[in-house]
DNA sequence: CACCAGGTTGACC
DNA sequence: GGTCAACATGGT
């Protein structure tokens, strides 16, 4: 891998696209959401469910707790396993109506991290989101446009392996770690349908 | 009508 | 350690 290419390909894709200023919520709890939403969903559909859960309320810690089952199935159904998604939304807000979320994100990174991945519905790039864009603090996150993007400059590994490159490389900083996983996920969304690897302005970067 | 979408889990090797 | 089916709706 050569140096410092991780870092130009995030100035080229800034250059590209400018700052995208992500995540799209006005709360923590709402990332918290919408990060479990959007597991193989359209961010569409995430927010039609976003949208109907601000409608009954729910969209707050104590009373996504409390919350009947059979209303947030309902009104998740748009996003897919939506029986899952439901009851796991449920469970994690009881878990921080419990604890308390400011409490949970004011714990140090890794604790943060490793106390998300206990929760059922939570793998590595949910925790991470969390991290990064709910409790606000330094966790790069690879998903699979991040993967393939990676892959197509000749860059490979496990999640944790992809993660390590970037953290290492990059300056630890929540707002280049924001912006970067935002601008790769747009990217992709935008140009990296089928055929449009020729005209990718990362090709011959590797 | 097939395929994919800002994954996770539990079972299996 | 890695791989795989199951989970499910909605848009192209």
């Amino acid at each position: 891998m050569k140096p410092e290419i991780l870092c130009r390909v995030y100035d080229l894709l800034l250059d590209e696209l400018g700052p995208q200023n992500w995540w799209p919520a006005e709360t923590a709890f709402e990332v918290v959401v919408g990060a479990v939403l959007t597991q193989q969903t359209k961010w569409a559909n995430v927010e039609k469910a976003i949208d109907g859960l601000k409608e009954h309320d729910l969209l707050e810690v104590q009373a996504l707790a409390k919350a009947d089952v059979a209303l947030l199935e309902e009104l998740v159904r748009c996003c897919g396993f939506y029986r899952q998604k439901a009851s796991r939304l449920k469970e994690i807000a009881m878990f921080f109506a419990e604890h308390g979320m400011d409490k949970v994100f004011s714990m140090h990174i890794e604790q943060i991290r490793s106390t998300m991945l206990s929760l059922k519905g939570i793998g590595n790039e949910t925790a991470d989101s969390i991290v990064l864009y709910a409790a606000n603090k330094p966790k790069f996150v690879i998903d699979a446009y991040t993967t393939r993007m990676m892959k197509c400059i000749g860059i490979q590994g496990n999640y944790m392996q992809l993660q390590g490159m970037f953290e290492k490389e990059l300056p630890t900083d929540v707002d280049i770690y924001k912006e970067y996983h935002a601008l790769i996920v747009e990217y992709s969304k935008a140009y990296c349908g089928r055929n449009r690897c020729s005209e990718c302005i990362l090709t011959g970067i590797e």
